[in-house]
RNA sequence: GGCCCCAUCGUCUAGCGGUAAGGAUCCCAGGUUUUCAUCCUGGUUACAGGGGUUCGAGUCCCCUUGGGGUCACCA
């Protein structure tokens, strides 16, 4: 069975890039029918943020993925790793080294001075001796002292490590007991029995640190695939200097979950030409080994472009539901017009309501003389205590008819008259979706404050 | 700086030794729409550079350049 889980460190909300590496790893489980696992890393409790996990669950519900256990919490699991530390410490495979935080900083100070690569001497790995007093130890793993360390990626290829330029016996648990990150990424991800570790490829340069701990455990290795980073603008790893990094910002901005994870999806990542996916393609599409070596730069525009065309597949009464507004023919009037629900709620509201405020422009451009006299026309014909017998539409094309004008002569002061501004849906559908007694209301207030 | 990764239109990508280098988005033009948007049609723009290997390289190898990531008793 495939199992892959997300790690995040509760420090802030969900960033994006998390959420991309999240829903990789959630489409591989669903697909595989496998299991999608969620762990919390707060070994550090220092940068521990109590609202960090609501905020993470809150943003995975919008998107609508879910972890298929319960979560995991680093914070609560000392006792399984210090199991795993003694074991370490028994079979010689981890030792205690006694050497102070000051002797170390001054150790990598002097490697530094000889352009040194900074690296633990290992004075202690072989220790015998008494112990020096007052000193709380660390407990430091054996690295290999030669030859190199492969990681197997399945997405950037094999990918070697020197032990020489990479490694030393680096700290598996502090003074105060507390296990450090690489060792309890690899205990974890074994334990819970993580097949597949999808993740950001900024954690590929700890991947062999965490395969030690594997190979001195005896723990079998799972597949790894490094996802590349989403890059700003700017070329750079997406930050929060970049503004809506958040994905519950997405919510706001009116994007829909589907579009938002399209879109991730299709960043770093193709099928074919196909570039609109369902919920079911994306899980059934999807293949981590296809994703792209290379970083992608976060661009808004095809996610506007992906977030109209999800719109136009919603009904009436989603959209009124999701905006939290009547369904109404006016929706359908305007869902096809919009990239975002924040769009085509204003554009509803500017339909739906009566305007406040007639637009300068279009006053100028289309309330001359003779527009003033056909408004009028029209509304008198409309108002005519007969006209329930014939439709808006059809006094409409009469009063062209009669006058012997085009279309925009009259379209365009009623359009003013009914939404404001000269820019619209039709505006016959707009007069007959509003009926009789709200279009002769909005030309009489028209008439009012505009002479 | 050491180590590691990456490199096709502005952006997202297809390509897996032989293509007129394809699609999408953006942008531009035309059409449709009385308007705006949608929609339709068309268009501009790419293999970072240099060496190899090969009958033949965007595709394989090397170098250069550029970009990114990472170097804690943080995660």
């Amino acid at each position: 069975m495939i199992v892959t889980r997300f790690a995040p460190s509760p420090t802030g909300y969900l960033h994006i890039g998390g959420l991309r590496t999240a829903i990789f790893s959630y489409f591989w489980a669903k697909k595989n029918n496998g299991k999608f696992l969620l762990r919390i890393e707060d070994t550090d409790r220092s940068r521990h943020n109590e609202d960090a996990v609501g905020g993470i669950l809150k943003a995975f519900e919008w998107v609508g993925i879910k972890s298929d256990e319960e979560i995991v919490y680093q914070s609560e699991r000392t006792e399984i790793y210090k199991k795993y530390i003694d074991q370490l410490l028994e079979t010689g495979r981890a030792y205690k080294c006694y050497m102070s935080k000051e002797e170390l900083d001054q150790l990598r100070e002097e490697q530094t001075a000889r352009k040194e690569r900074p690296k633990y001497d290992g004075r202690y790995r072989n220790f015998t001796g008494v112990p020096p007093i007052g000193i709380e130890p660390v407990i430091r793993i054996k690295s290999p002292e030669s030859g190199n360390i492969i990681v197997k990626d399945l997405v950037k290829g094999d990918v070697v490590f020197s032990v020489e330029d990479n490694l030393d016996d680096f700290i598996i648990a502090r003074a105060d007991g507390m296990p450090t990150y690489n060792f309890v990424v690899a205990v974890d991800d074994a334990v819970m029995g993580v097949t597949d570790v999808i993740r950001g490829d900024d954690h590929l340069s700890n991947t062999p640190k965490q395969i030690v701990v594997y190979e001195a455990l005896n723990f079998k290795l799972p597949n790894f695939y490094h996802v590349p980073m989403i890059h700003n603008s700017e070329g750079k790893k997406l930050s929060k200097r970049d503004g809506a990094t958040d994905v519950l910002q997405y919510r706001e901005y009116g994007y829909l979950p589907d579009a938002l994870l399209n879109f991730l999806l299709r960043l770093g990542w193709s099928y074919g030409d196909k570039e609109l996916f369902s919920r079911e393609e994306m899980i059934n599409l999807f293949d981590p080994s296809g994703i792209n070596k290379s970083a992608s730069i976060f661009s808004i525009e095809k996610l506007n472009w992906i977030n109209g065309e999800k719109i136009k597949n919603l009904s009436r009464d989603e959209i009124a539901n999701l905006l939290n507004i009547n369904s109404s023919q006016i929706i359908d009037l305007v869902k096809d017009r919009c990239s975002t629900l924040k769009d085509l709620e204003r554009e509803f509201l500017k339909i739906e309501n009566r305007p406040e405020n007639y637009d300068e422009a279009s006053l100028k451009k289309h309330y001359r003389d003779d527009n003033k006299k056909l408004l009028n026309i029209f509304y008198k014909k409309i108002k005519d205590i007969d006209h329930d017998f014939i439709s808006l539409a059809d006094s409409f094309a009469k009063v062209l008819e009669d006058e012997k004008v085009g279309m925009a002569k009259l379209a365009q002061p009623l359009r003013i008259a009914i939404v404001g501004i000269a820019q619209s849906p039709s505006v016959v559908d707009l007069i007959s979706i509003l009926g009789r007694d709200e279009v002769i209301s909005r030309i009489e207030i028209f008439f009012e404050k505009v002479k």
